[in-house]
DNA sequence: CATAGAACCTGTATGC
DNA sequence: TGCATACAGGTTCTAT
């Protein structure tokens, strides 16, 4: 669900409300969401706990907060037990160094959030409210915990004063892992400011997105036009470029008027180009907007939603009349989902009718 | 290697 | 009302 602008507004929500928190403790109420780490639950709370979050990175819709050692103070009251035992929770933090560097993962999938909870910072995109307080959980009322809330972060030191970061998600598709950070020459994710060429291991196949200072179009233009098969699956493939998704693709397709079905072989370069270069236009508005939401099952880490829906000229349109000429939008059948077109500005080609 | 399709989950909307 | 089916913003695994 979420795609390139959904996630940069969850990143730069973190960067403004969670860098410079410390995990205190990690709750895993469904162990699926965290599958893609591991060694389970136990492991993953053991590598968070005491540690501090120190950064708000990005590439494409994978998102991480790098993780650093925090002063090593204890981590909970010594437990007046008789006999001291060694668990996750008493053990102390290793001393600065001893860690590899490593970053907590989270890929949001079709429905996942990421709410912070507690922080009296603002962070409403416009036209919101310019500042909202985010209320602190209380036991009994509705908002204590959400009905899909799968793993909760408890927090200390945050700046913002935020005390827990909450991982909501109904399909169960987005997940949260710490990986270790290997280094792939020359990226330069969203959220590092020079070039600290370190992602997580999953994310190192994943390819430069089109809001990257570091892509380099001409190469991107020449490894689409070398595939082929449909332009729109050249879109959605991460591998190519990351950070389109099904309504971004839609979207740029329509400002570029390529129909989604023609094959990458048969482009121009300036074809390729145009419905490059309207792909980052739109998810660059859409940014500006805070994101696209149909639902409250895509909002930002206060829990707002974003406007961008009101922009989408073609997708989730059909039958309505095209922006451009009038003519009905279009909904053809796509890879288990749908695409939607314009049939006079964005021809099919022959191999489709 | 490149490409296409199924699988992974939960929930809502729609039609019979 | 009950039940079946279709559909939803994504990625990964498997088969060809």
């Amino acid at each position: 669900m979420p795609e390139l602008p959904e996630v940069e507004t969850v990143r730069d929500g973190l960067d403004r409300l969670v860098v410079g928190a410390v995990v205190r403790d990690v709750e895993v109420f469904r162990e699926y969401s965290v599958r893609r780490h591991d060694g389970g639950p136990d492991s993953f709370r053991d590598q968070l706990v005491g540690r501090r979050l120190s950064a708000a990175v990005r590439r494409g819709k994978f998102l991480w907060l790098p993780l650093e050692d925090a002063a090593p103070t204890p981590l909970v009251e010594p437990a007046p037990s008789v006999e001291p035992v060694e668990t996750p929770a008493t053990r102390q933090p290793e001393p600065t160094g001893t860690h590899p560097a490593a970053a907590l993962l989270a890929h949001l999938g079709m429905s996942g959030q990421l709410l912070v909870r507690g922080a009296a910072v603002s962070i409403a995109h416009a036209p919101g409210p310019a500042a909202v307080l985010v209320p602190e959980p209380a036991p009994g009322t509705d908002d204590w915990q959400h009905p899909h809330l799968r793993v909760r972060l408890h927090l200390t030191d945050a700046p913002s004063g935020a005390r827990y970061l909450d991982f909501v998600d109904q399909r169960t598709f987005g997940h949260l892992s710490v990986q270790d950070l290997v280094p792939v020459a020359g990226s330069i994710p969203a959220g590092y400011g020079s070039d600290l060429p370190l992602l997580p291991e999953p994310v190192a196949h994943i390819a430069r997105d089109l809001l990257d200072p570091g892509l380099d179009l001409d190469d991107l233009i020449r490894r689409v036009r070398r595939r082929r098969t449909q332009v729109k699956r050249a879109l959605l493939d991460q591998t190519v470029v990351s950070g389109v998704g099904n309504i971004y693709a839609d979207e740029a397709l329509w400002r570029a008027k390529v129909h989604w079905a023609r094959q990458t072989d048969k482009l121009r370069t300036a074809d390729v180009r145009r419905v490059l270069d309207s792909a980052a236009e739109v998810m660059r508005e859409a940014l500006a907007q805070g994101g696209t939401s149909f639902d409250e099952l895509y909002v930002n880490v206060n829990g707002e939603s974003g406007y961008f829906d009101r922009s989408l000229a073609v997708y989730g349109q059909e039958n309505e009349e095209c922006r451009r000429c009038g003519a009905l939008v279009r909904r053809d059948a796509f890879m288990n989902r749908s695409s939607f077109s314009c049939p006079v500005c964005q021809p099919a080609p022959r191999n489709l009718r």
